[in-house]
DNA sequence: GGCTGGAATGAGAAGATTTCGCATTTAGAA
DNA sequence: TTCTAAATGCGAAATCTTCTCATTCCAGCC
């Protein structure tokens, strides 16, 4: 029961954050925005305050349940946490998303924080680029490809 | 002369581009905000509005004069292109940020986008952590420390 | 060196995302 | 069931960024 689980993450079981929990748990989609939760579970039938929302994702981020990304977009994206970490390649055309986890870059991350001094607390890798099917498709590219 | 700079980046060379275009040059501070550039110039005598600002450097980032990176913020910060590839790595507590470059990482992912079938155009590692002085300081923790 | 057309700028409004303040509701323990 | 602190919902507000459009400026031409 996922009340267990909020619970556990030391947050009262509120029907709000069930709801949420719930629909990230059940959403095929990986990454969503506040707003992109916020209008799925309105479609739904079940009405969560966009403010709740945002106060809820951001309690699971603090208590470890998701992960917060900042694409090349303006806004954030949220990832249930399904315990393996793993990095992103984003196409800059179509914004599809896929995952990959490559050890050596793991260690080598771990080794360079080492050598500056610092104490690693996280990590994020984005790789861009075009993805297969927008390649085949060729046209009109997007401003985050005039990048460096 | 920086007006052939700007020229030799199909760009015309006004007056307000190459004041933000000799300001980041002159600056020691190598990442800056939009409203950092617009403060500074405003303080050195320099009016240079906001918006123009914001135009001016989303056009330079076009034309690879700059870099547009998204750190754990909530707002884009520039950095002049100087030749050189790196990347970032921040500390969660002062915002302090050391670059670094690790041929290896590098290597691995163009394999990996090879391999996902992308064609690469871009790629953004950021390691986070708390850096050496903010260490020994000890203290007080961001949101940003939360994470997975 | 002045003239001219189209591009660039400035100022403020508007848009987008996120947070805040506070009255009301709810979870969970007594 | 009752109670209290915590959570929610709503709208206002804060923040960052883009847009609109009248005015100004750059660059080529005389």
């Amino acid at each position: 029961m996922e009340s267990q689980d909020l619970k556990r993450a030391g947050l009262k079981a509120t029907l709000p954050r069930l709801k949420i929990l719930r629909f990230l748990e059940e959403s095929d989609q990986r990454h969503m925005s506040a707003e992109e939760v916020y209008k799925a579970l309105l479609e739904a039938g079940e009405e969560v305050g966009l403010a709740t929302i945002y106060r809820v994702l951001t309690q699971f981020e603090a208590a470890g349940l998701v992960t917060r990304h900042h694409f090349d977009e303006g806004h954030s994206v949220f990832e249930l946490n399904l315990g393996e970490h793993h990095d992103h390649i984003v196409c800059v055309r179509c914004g599809r998303v896929d995952e990959f986890v490559d050890e050596v870059i793991e260690a080598r991350q771990h080794r360079i924080a080492e050598e500056k001094g610092y104490e690693m607390t996280d990590h994020a890798l984005y790789i861009y680029g075009v993805c297969p099917e927008c390649r085949k498709a060729g046209g009109r590219r997007t401003r985050a490809e005039g990048r460096g």
